[in-house]
Formats: C-alpha cells, structure tokens, sequence
DNA sequence: CATGAATGAGTCTTCATTCAT
DNA sequence: GATGAATGAAGACTCATTCAT
C-alpha cells in the first residue's frame, strides 16, 4: 500500500515559505488519506527513530533498534513505511518544517534589515535549544544520508536558505543599516555560523546554549553593521 | 547541516605534543618499534582509509573497502591494525598533527593579537582546502565515529583549541586591539564559523573555499575589533 | 531450455469433465454458491493474477504484487481466496478449459486421423497465440509450482492428453494413414513437439508463431505418414 | 576478494565450440588463479545448488538450503560466490560446457548431414539422461533466472545452437539427403522437439528417456529425408 | 610478514497469512 | 463484503574479526 507517499514539505499556511525545503512535487499527486491509527503508528517511529539516531548516531541506527526503542516488532515499521529512507527523510523534513513554523513568524514581526537577521539567528538557536534530540538527529542524517547510487542525499538542500537571508542582508544594505560586503557570502558564513555553534553544543552539551546566544547576536551585529 | 560541524582539534601552539591524539598506547608499555615496511604498510593503509571516508562516508566505509582501494587483502589490514578504530583514529589524528604544524609556524610568527587571529583562520582553511579528502575524512569521522557503548569517540575534544584562541583573544583586550566580550565564548563562535564555512565548503565543492577566506578574515575582522 | 515445457493438459476429447482440474473441492460438501460480486472479484483477481506471473515470472508473484496490479487491498484477495495456491491453480486451469473447449471443436470436425492431428496441433498453436499472457503463466506455474512438501505440484498431469492423441494415432495406422510406429511414444513426441516451439515463441517473442504453425504441421505430417 | 570473477565460458580445448554459450568478454580480463581449497569448495558449492534446484526448484532455492545441502554454513558461500547469481549461472554454463564437449565428438565423426543431426540429438539426450538433476536445474534456472531490472536471463542464449544446426540441415539440402524446406525454422523445431521430449521425462521420470531415443530418431529422421 | 578461509551477528526488505473490526 | 493492522519467518547480503598456515 501506499506506494510513494514520501510526501509533506508544505508550506505552513500564511507562513512566507521554508527556504530550507525545496518543493519537489510528488508524482503521485494524490497525497494518501491516513487512518488515525496510520498518522499514530507514523509519528511514534518517527519520533523513535529520532531518538536512535540522536543517541547512537546515524550509522548506529537500524531498523531493529527503532522497533526496540518503540517498542514494537520490526514489522510494524516496514508495514507503515515504504522505506528506511522515508523514515530518515521525514525526521529532517519535520523538524525544519516545524522550525521554520516558529522562525518565520519571528523574522516577519521585525521591521529593519538588522532586527530580521537577529530574529533568524536567535529564534533559530532557541528552536534548536528546545529540540536537542530532533537537531542532533536531522544534523547526523544530513551529514550522512547518501542516495542509494552514493552521492549526499541532502546537498544543496540549503541554498534556498541562503538566498532568504541574502535578500535580507542586500535590504539592510540598501536602507544605510549594514556596511559593504559580498551579501551572498556574508549570508552563508552568518549561517554556518549559527550551524557552528550549534555543532558545538551538539558535541558537548555542557555549554549551554541560550546562554550563548546573545553572544553570538552581538557578534553578528558587530560583524554586519555599518 | 553541518556536514563539517566537527572538527579542528590540534595543539595548542607551543604546547609540544597531546597524547591523546597519539596512537593508542600498546599494552606493553615499549613504544612498538615498527620496521620500514611496516611503517609503510600502515601509512598506505590510513591513505586508503582516508580515501575511502572521503568518498564513501563514514557509514559507507569498510575493511573490504579500504582492502579494495589499497589493493590489498583484507588480512592485511587486520595484520597491521588492532582494530578498524585504531585506523580510522589515526586518519583523524595524522590530519591534526599536520594541519597543527602547519598553522603554528603562521601563527606565531604574527606579532600582533589580530593578526595571530587571522594567521590562525587562514591558514586553516588554506591547509583543509589543500587537503579536501583528509578533511572530510576527519569530518566524518568525527562526527559518526562511536565508542563500543555508543557514545561519541571525539566529544570533548576541542577544549584545548578553544583555550588557546581564547589567550590570543583575551591578549588583544588587554593591548587594546579587540572591543570588550567574553573572551571564551568568542573563541567558541570564532572557530565554529570556520567550521561552519569549511561545512558549506564539503558539501558543496563548486563554493573555492580560498575564495572566502578573506571575506570570512573581514567578518571576523569587524565582529571584534576595537 | 524449454520455458514453456510444461503444459497443454486437457480434457481427452468427449470426455465430460476432470475434476482434477477443477477447484479443490469444498471440505463440507455442497460446492460454493458465489454471489455476482464474488464470481466477479474473483475472475478480476485471477485474471490479475495471470498478468503478473506473465509479467514478472513465477518468483516474482506475490500478492502484494497481484493486489497492485488489481488496485485492491490485498486483503480483498485474502478474503475471496483461501491461498495463493488456489489462485495459481485456477490461473492453470482455466487456460485449459478454454483452450479444450476451443480445440474439441476444432479436432471433431475432423474425420480423418491426420486431420484431426492437424486440428489439434493448428487449433492448440493458435489458441495459444492469442493469449500469449495466460499461456506464459500457466507455463510459469506449471514448471514451477510446487506442493508446501516440495514437489512439482502439476506433475503427471499429462497423461490423459497422450491418451487421446495415442487414439488417434492408432486410428491412423489402423486406416492406413500412418506408418507404422509405437503410437504412444510418438503421441508423446509430437505434444512435446508443439511444447518446444511454444517455448521458443515465449522466450523471444519475434519469433511469430502463427507463421511457424505450417512449418511444424508439415513437419509432423512427414514425421508420421506413410 | 576476487571481484568480478564470473567466468570460465571457455571453449573446451579442441573442441569447436559451444554455440549455446556466447562469448561474453570479461571486462576483467585476468582469469582469477583459485587456491586448490577455493576451487574444491566452490565446486561443492555449485554441485550442492544443483541438487537443490532440481528438488526443490528455483523458487525453493535459497542460500541457506544450498549451505545445509553442502553441510557448511551460509556464509562460506557469501565468501567463495559474489553472488546467487553467480552460483546459478554456473550450474547453466557447466552443464553447457560439459554437454557440448560429449556432443561435439560425436557430432564431428559423422560425415553425412543426416548422421551428424542423429549424432546431436542422440548424444545430448543421452548427455541429459546420464545427468537428470544437473539437467533439471539448468531447465528451471534458464526458465526463471531474471536479471536484477527483470527481465529474463538466458533469453537468446540458444540462437547460435540454432544456427550451428540450420548449418547442417543446409548441408544435407544440398547434398540431396533432406527434402526441402525452410532450414532455420526446422533446426528450431527439431532443438525444441528434443528439449520437450526431456521436458516430459524432467517432470515424469517414469519414462525411460533412453528408450524414447531411438523414436525421436526415427521420427526426425522420417520429417526431413527426401 | 602475509593471507586465505571461515563465521556469527547483523543489515534491510519481502512475504503469506491471521485477526479484529 | 471488505480491509487495515500486525507479524514471524525467511530472503540475500555485508561486515569485523578470528584462526591456522
């Protein structure tokens, strides 16, 4: 049943749009009608599968151990998914989704150039800051998910992105409030910057995370300002 | 994200040698006094391993694999080796010595906090972006790379890194040069953003990294002086 | 070799019914009644059926794939079935009953013993022809199908077949048509005989197998006249 | 180890050739040298897959029944084999191999058309008859084994054989021994005839294949001669 | 110094069937 | 009359490691 039902990546309504998920249209064009028990099973081996992964890493992560972490049979999992692929994908494709859910209401309430990318950066770090487990898990499968021919399954996933916030820097630009600079790169090392940071905080948690934040704001700041 | 999100560890300048990026000490306390075909043998199996990392990932990566590239029998490879660990923490720790030996001599020969910090950057995306295949080997590797009981092998590293930009950082206050902030947790983000940028770069091989080094130089440049 | 070696098993000409080929009987004994519905679902299921074993070979078929290929639940085939089993018998035996019927008519008409070989062989070769699909899954599951103990589940299943054509062939040499050989040997060869070419037309289907009909007609007719 | 080592295909030294087996180049060329053990297990291996196939049937045969068929565990197949495939393709090529080194013999002593196809369809009967499970396997592999996109393995494997033997037919054409008809079309149906008459003795082994010989002779014999 | 052979644990996936609704 | 959910068994194949030579 349900034969590429890989599927999601709307847009939340009203919300701009997610940068970070390019549409790419799905063949079959009828999305499939989950039962309530389907939509259920769905989310707890997704949300188990999150947690193997953010605990024993991508390559430590099996299908056995999701089933035993949810506490079903392995069976259950190969019933309600086409694939391990498809499990992977949609932990990366809901936590963005969900994180750009949060952020993008946060970008569109400032006004300037300046207030924008310090509401990027820092609703970013807080969504992340909550969703320890989902982060670790979504950077472990981006680093290493591969198509089934080799090559990263999720290259140039982020380009989008980055033109989000080079529209935005080129903006601040024009209206006085940063200095000169190559916006596109600028904007691409602003947001490795962020990943950075959160890399850090992935390795060793002892750091705590929002308290970093307003450092990491103030250096951007600095960075970008005229 | 952050494909290169983990990474850097080396000496701290001046600092003569970290034992713990040595190979595992042998049992037996005598160092292993290895004959020249030996030392070649292990030096063109890491090259493989390296390679095969690279290419392939760290899930993708095997003995049989590394046997293939090498175009050795596997036996060998367990010959020399104790342990598949043992090699993939020597492609790790040979790509640090290097990458130190050669940033030190950059470092230290800058006078001034500033430029120390800007030796520092640049001549570490310099030696990555000449060393591409070891770099993302080492990426690799350290993000995905587990104890037995699951945990990462590589967590924690990076403290003594961060403590040694952190003294560069906290010289220029004194002097003058760099505005006033936690000099700590600067030296975080700073080593971070390089990280981020050189992630951007593994993904994404048509970005020249040298290319944005002076862009990145610029950023950092703004974001802590005076 | 000889994909299409299994094969042609069919009522002898005259007789009424055989029950071998029929579905497995009920174990309470009053024969199904089936409603419309029922009869329908299940012509629709096996004649999905026969397609996917055509399709994908006998290996291939599985009842998620003939569900597929009926765009059903494969529950629906569950229900309607008692195994996979049944349905691959009803593929097989079906071809057979329309292909006697056609045939009978065919070799009846006929009043001469090498015309009623002819019909056989032409009315068989044709029918086949025409459904190339069905022939290739009883083929399939002929050669392959097997008892849950391991043996060949159609096997033996020819012999009524070589009585009939070792009648007619007894009659020819009685009348005088024939020259003299052991008629039942000689049965045995020509179906095989026909078996050979239809398997050669179902490996490579370019080979248009009502133009080698004549071919082999005249083969035989010189194999077997006087 | 011993990557791409599909191979052998080779022409019996002397003999003319097997036209049933067409050359297919290894891309790599350097035949694999095998140690004695290598060459002993894998011939144990091939001969275990063998017995299965023709008990069980191709469907039935699994890695796990060959290891229990050759009392050695599964994964010493996995180390001497690539492959299923590989194992399959052997008991089909082996067969042909040793099949076409008795049948050419005899085959060449003839001089006259009609004695050299006398000498092919006996001698390969009674090849197949001295070899009833090894003939039983190649027939159920050549009619199921499909390549990894699905469709048929050893389809037009059997057209050189059809050549080699239009070849002779011609021959006897013109040297008056045969009557006329169209040569390639009876070479098929004289091949098919003979695979058919072995495939009623594979699913019926109460038939005496070495009796029916001297019939099928005759029965030719009477089909072509002037 | 080198390696061929072996192997058990584990990988993802497919499958026919059962059961409750 | 229909079907969604579940599942254990089995499928081929990969892998790091051990051992004897």
């Amino acid at each position: 049943m349900s034969a590429g039902d890989a599927r999601s990546r709307k847009r939340a309504p009203g919300a701009a749009y997610d940068p970070r998920m390019a549409e790419r249209p799905d063949p079959n064009d009828h999305p499939p009608r989950r039962s309530f028990i389907e939509r259920a099973r769905r989310a707890q081996i997704v949300e188990a599968a999150t947690q193997v992964v953010a605990e024993l890493g991508y390559a430590g992560t099996s299908l056995a151990r999701i089933a035993e972490k949810a506490e079903i049979s392995k069976s259950v999992i190969t019933y309600h998914f086409e694939n391990k692929d498809e499990i992977l994908r949609l932990v990366v494709s809901q936590f963005f989704e969900r994180g750009w859910e949060r952020m993008s209401g946060h970008v569109e309430a400032e006004s300037t150039a300046s207030g924008q990318v310090r509401a990027w950066i820092g609703s970013q770090l807080e969504f992340y800051a909550e969703h320890r487990a989902e982060f670790l898990a979504m950077s472990q499968i981006m680093a290493n998910h591969r198509t089934p021919e080799g090559s990263p399954a999720f290259a140039g996933e982020l380009t989008e992105e980055v033109d989000a916030l080079t529209e935005i820097l080129q903006r601040g630009q024009r209206d006085g409030e940063f200095r000169d600079f190559d916006a596109r790169g600028v904007a691409t090392i602003i947001l490795r910057c962020a990943d950075g940071v959160l890399g850090s905080w992935a390795v060793d948690d002892s750091t705590r995370l929002v308290d970093q934040i307003p450092a990491l704001l103030d250096f951007v700041d600095h960075a970008i300002r005229r």
